[in-house]
DNA sequence: ATTCAAAGGAAAAATATTTTCCTTAGCAAT
DNA sequence: ATTGCTAAGGAAAATATTTTTCCTTTGAAT
């Protein structure tokens, strides 16, 4: 199965337009795997040179809002953007700011006070990538 | 020992002038754990009348320069600051927005890929809390 | 009390994000 | 293929957020 097609089709289930627009905005956070909002804007110009930063932010809100992507926000830097897959961990590197998906801990053993119920956790590990190291 | 003299210390230690001002934002993030730029803002106004906002930022920006505060990176909403001090975990409440202070995990079972070396790990637990159950 | 750098305040500037308004284009129905 | 409706795009303005500038004030060492 081709990539934009499934794209496409995500787009229609949700109700959305599949727009060239919003197909290159989902291949390049698919290709980079975590991009910020600079990052995909400079990225898309490429192939669309009047693309609207306008039009990134309200692109990036509406795929927010159906749960096609997901923000990550990384420790002292932009928040960087993910199309949605299955649960996992973060690791941010401090040395070159990547971000790299890692499977997240079986258990979480997490000791909360009475009368607070846990629906999700997130982890996110800062340290040094194989890259930078 | 008295909290206002150990934040005059500590910000002297650090080679920071202990400023009214700067001591009424240590005691607002202390007073309520967790704070954002506009709470502390709207806080410190109450006795501050013309507080600069231009001050609060740069205030936030030497503690956490200082590491005397820290900034936590809250899913869907803005940053909150808390004072620095042991190391442990957080959880927001998706209700009411209030974030906690927990223990942290005390093995975190991460398997990274060869060649990534983590250096430190941050969990956010997302849940209900007691008072929004 | 004097001195001097650091910090505060006001305003402006820079940066980031959202909204408006009009045009364009997906796509469903024909 | 054509039509019509509405969502989406683009440009510009508006709003929000954060930083910088510039001048005055003040903490604290002497």
């Amino acid at each position: 199965m081709e990539k934009s097609v499934h794209y496409a089709d995500l787009l229609k289930q949700k109700g959305l337009k599949s727009t060239p627009q919003r197909m290159a905005m989902l291949r390049i956070m698919e290709t980079k795997g975590h991009a910020d909002i600079d990052e995909i804007y400079q990225e898309i110009k490429k192939d669309f040179v009047s693309i609207s930063l306008a039009t990134v932010y309200k692109n990036i809100n509406t795929l927010l809002d159906e749960g096609i992507i997901q923000e990550i926000k990384v420790p002292q830097k932009k928040s960087k953007f993910e199309i949605a897959k299955y649960k996992h961990s973060h690791f941010v590197c401090e040395r070159c700011g990547e971000v790299y998906d890692v499977q997240r801990p079986k258990k979480l053993n997490i000791e909360l006070p009475e009368g607070f119920e846990p629906r999700e956790a997130s982890v996110m590990v800062v340290g040094v990538c194989k890259r930078c190291h």
